[in-house]
DNA sequence: TGTAAAAATGCAATCGATTGCAAGATAAAA
DNA sequence: TTTTATCTTGCAATCGATTGCATTTTTACA
């Protein structure tokens, strides 16, 4: 009602104090007497007064944020639509909120001229938590080794320096083929791209397949979406050179892309070929027929990322963590339900 | 490899030009010669010189940040991890960045103590895309009215003063219970709480019983998950209480989560129950039976909201966009199949 | 009451970039 | 060569909050 209040030293003409005694009033330091840290931080609340951010980061220099960042290797990559990695990033969101800080939403591709340390350099923000090791990860490590907090979403690799969490993506390539193993497959093909995270869901994979004496027949080169799985299986099914009866998908979009594909072209699943995704979208459950996938949690994962980054913030010391992994077998896979 | 060039006035010193003249070079200044100009503007280059966000925000009052607002109604309202929400918060970011926007994401609680105008008095932000009119119009309306440049997705009304882009819910609706109606349904219900947004799908589905002559039934209400989808609708058909034949759902989801309990009763679809989504989420033809929906086009919703929020920044005149919408058959609505 | 110690507050510089105004350099005109 | 007009550039204040140091006020003790 009466003047507006929007700078510190408003506050402090008001309260008839220095803009000094103001601002240490509002942080609480015990330099100025009890009663006037109260006086004034009633009256601030009073008139509804909000500290101004940029000046403020700008004299202590730092950020207040926090820079969720989805590295895109390519334009191809369609990391931002995947619905895994933006569930994960509303929920670490959110609780970023929650502890205070700004969520800057970042889209970063590869090759970039301007360079993720900017971020740090800048003091543009505190931390970053990073999506997308991507495929290339030469390029990926370089960019972040030897760097500030943060925080990476997907494989550890004892060349990185940063903190990653994660699941196990050995493990699950690992339970996933052995699975279909079990469901009587006998030619079994992986089938997304290999980036570093996929890598070790390729390597799980061909585990189980050695173990079962299985041969391991080239991989399908198919990129993150429903789309893309979709037309690279259809020509295959065209062209009559698909001979699997077990498909391992490096992600749900990937095994939904093909299972439309089968199902177009008359193919029977599970009976004909079976199928296990990964990520265990929350979709699955729904899905015709309902599709197998490797459950990564999205929710203890997210909190883990925001865990682990408020920790490097706070010099505490920060170990990778690797989240463990479970195979949830729905329709789309098995062949004989007892 | 020289000295590091972090500040203006570095970059000044290093050109042998006061940091004024280094400014105005860098913004191009015509003040400063061409030759000048260009000099200081390689050297800034060669030495991956970057510009202090926060001291030039905190001297300019702008903030070259665009917030990107999930209004949630309540700590129930999931419209954070909602598929369709963030598909489309996904390209606007991607959008924005290339318009060399920071996006800042922000959850905020109606009722929340801090008050959205913040962001713009505060200089937190050039612009607000909002989503989630949210259950509680009124205090949405309060919150936004006259105030700085802001977009909102949703539907569009003469009551409110902000610019919005959405999709015509009232057609929306009204297409997919009609859809039914020509289906041979005779108790269509409608199926989700009526927010601002999807009461006027429910308007539209009214208005289609209305023209066949067919009793409207009291609405379901469940909120936007599919678990609450699921459990409601599993007590109704426990407790024999689901005399309709037909469904319009509020949103895909919902769908989804009432299909499942449906199944799971041995209810089948769409013979017993024909049902329709909203939406149209990327999931909706892999689902069992694929679920027939209302289309929303994410990346033309995705590219106004942009478009009309940097038309405001623009000070250019902008007018509410209404997009088109359209119903897409699938086979969880579609009785005889030609 | 006087003095030393402790407590509370204020002054002024600082963070880094921008800009109105004044001053210096150059070119044009006389 | 002198005067005037036109370009270029620099000085210094500003945006709003924080903090080391100096100063004033209060309290404690003799």
């Amino acid at each position: 009602m009466v003047t507006k209040v929007r700078t510190l030293s408003d506050l402090a003409k008001l309260a008839g104090v220095s803009g000094s005694t103001a601002s240490r009033a509002l942080n609480d330091n015990k330099l100025i007497s009890a009663k006037t840290r109260e006086r004034i931080q009633k009256l601030a609340a009073q008139h509804n007064f909000k500290i101004n951010t940029a000046a403020r980061n700008l004299r202590l220099k730092t950020s207040n944020t926090i820079a969720v960042v989805m590295v895109k290797s390519s334009e191809l990559d369609q990391s931002i639509t995947d619905s895994f990695l933006l569930n994960m990033v509303g929920i670490i969101a959110e609780e970023l909120s929650r502890h205070g800080f700004d969520v800057l939403l970042v889209t970063h591709f590869i090759g970039q001229t301007t360079s993720l340390d900017e971020y740090f350099t800048m003091n543009r923000a505190d931390g970053l938590i990073v999506f997308g090791q991507g495929d290339d990860i030469t390029a990926f490590n370089q960019l972040f080794n030897h760097l500030n907090p943060i925080v990476v979403w997907g494989e550890q690799s004892p060349q990185n320096d940063y903190v990653t969490v994660g699941t196990d993506n050995v493990k699950g390539g690992y339970l996933a083929c052995q699975h279909l193993v079990q469901q009587g497959c006998q030619n079994i093909v992986f089938s997304g791209v290999r980036s570093f995270e996929t890598g070790k869901r390729f390597e799980g994979y061909q585990k189980a397949l050695k173990q079962a004496n299985l041969k391991v027949p080239l991989p399908l080169d198919i990129h993150f979406t429903s789309e893309d799985a979709y037309k690279v299986t259809l020509e295959l099914l065209k062209t009559k050179q698909f001979p699997y009866d077990g498909v391992v998908a490096a992600s749900d979009n990937i095994a939904l892309g093909m299972i439309r594909a089968l199902h177009e072209q008359g193919v029977s699943i599970p009976e004909q070929v079976a199928i296990v995704g990964y990520d265990d979208i929350e979709v699955c459950a729904f899905t015709k027929p309902a599709l197998s996938s490797v459950h990564q949690d999205i929710h203890q994962g997210g909190k883990h990322l925001v865990n682990c980054l408020l920790d490097l913030l706070a010099k505490k010391p920060v170990e990778s963590v690797q989240l463990d992994t479970q195979l949830i077998t729905r329709d789309s896979s098995v062949r004989n339900p007892k």
